[in-house]
DNA sequence: CAGTGGTCTAGACCACCAC
DNA sequence: TGGTGGTCTAGACCACTGC
């Protein structure tokens, strides 16, 4: 290696990063073997291994074991707060919008609708006073690859009998249902922090545990302020970008 | 260790973070030196380095070199973007609401005030064609902690003789010297993703290279949709919540 | 079966810090 | 000067893949 001011793993970094971008390397295709790359550059295969660590943790590349390390290619997604929930009356379910504005193919996988002791956090906002929640929990795919997990929770003596306990719900979305049973939500509140996925994450959404994700907690609330859902969404942060747009209250 | 299916510095990464919560390491003391770790179980210091760089990317733990490895104590700061705004008028600047609701000690450090040439992606929402830009980069602390970095760009030519020149631009921040100039911004839109660290940032931040930040690209409009002032926002992923609301435009 | 990445070790040298 | 973490190596064994 030429710079000795910087770790060889950080120059190996920094050199595949340069021939992803400049083709060298194109989207899909593997990079050399590490003991190609070890060989290549006269460094310890374990030297190598530590500089693809950082290259998987951006998400540039992605390992199949056994098989070789390949190059992703990283289409954003762009989530428009505002405009994802202003576009549920055209029929399209919110999880859909962003992803089919970018020819991909959109599918929703359901993992549970049902009856659950809701967590704490989740229980103070919707004020369940002991009483259980209906969790509607999914998975999101674009084009076959996972882009989110989304976690609904709403009170479960309001819902049990409502299209909510159904895998399609029909025109609008659940918050068109929810307008239904007279508690249309009218008012939202996100909160978005970024973290590390916990094992289940990194296995639903096939990304490694180095990998931060969004986690957006989303809160619907009546006209009169009263909280009517709770859903969490994880999202692994190279794919997505986050839009919010508002205007002077004055 | 005791289990054989996963990997040991995995595990060590996580009996590390049971001390940590269970308070036998309390926040602000050190962990035990790699060489005593390694010895008490019966690994190589290699694979304790590892397990400590988990740690290290979600910011529960703080190297100083040659001196130890410490565990940080981990406040987050919320960032309610409607709110702080709003709030400006109280003649708060927007970067200190957040910080100073915590009872932590705000300061900013400006870095640069002066004419650039800005970036394209800033020139083309500006429509500066070709002119040049006033930047305000400034470094924001909590109690000497670099919390965030944020670098704002105005159109030089029509700032250039403003008080956003100055360091302190007065009662109700910059955009209330914009709306002086007749400008004022009534519209906002950011954009959040998350990545990881550039070197000039992670130095700036004092955080890993590993630790992921958020960064915001805010836009300010005038009434006639006119985008008048761009500002990026880089955070340290672990510090921070971001906080959004709105209300159905309906 | 050969090739891939995952992991681990023992030993080494270094830069940096506190005393 | 001794202790800390940062980095690197050569060699090893493993699980998994694809032929």
């Amino acid at each position: 290696m030429i710079e000795p001011s910087k770790s060889q793993y950080l120059q190996i970094a920094e050199l595949l990063q340069r021939r992803i971008v400049d083709g060298t390397y194109p989207a899909g295709s593997a990079l050399p073997s590490e003991p190609e790359l070890a060989q290549e550059l006269g460094v310890s295969r374990v030297t190598v291994n530590k500089a693809v660590t950082i290259l998987r943790a951006t998400g540039e590349v992605r390992v199949r074991r056994g098989s070789g390390t390949f190059i992703r290619s990283l289409p954003k997604i762009t989530r428009d707060a505002v405009a994802r929930f202003a576009r549920r009356n055209e029929g399209v379910g919110a999880g859909e919008v962003e992803v089919e504005g970018l020819n991909l193919r959109s599918r929703t996988e359901y993992l549970k609708i049902g009856r659950v002791d809701a967590p704490d956090l989740v229980a103070g906002i919707l004020r369940l006073d002991g009483d259980q929640a209906l969790i509607r929990s999914r998975r999101l795919f674009a084009d076959d690859e996972p882009t989110q997990l989304a976690y609904s929770y709403y009170p479960w003596a309001l819902t049990k009998d409502s299209p909510l306990m159904q895998t399609d719900v029909g025109m609008g979305g659940s918050y068109a249902r929810l307008a239904d049973l007279d508690v249309g939500p009218v008012k939202f509140a996100e909160d978005v922090n970024v973290r590390t996925p916990t094992d289940e994450e990194r296995q639903l959404l096939g990304i490694e545990s180095t990998q931060p994700v969004f986690e957006i907690k989303h809160v619907a609330y009546t006209a009169d302020d009263r909280a009517i859902s709770v859903t969490f969404h994880i999202m692994p942060g190279h794919l997505w970008t986050l839009r919010y747009s508002w205007s002077d209250p004055a």
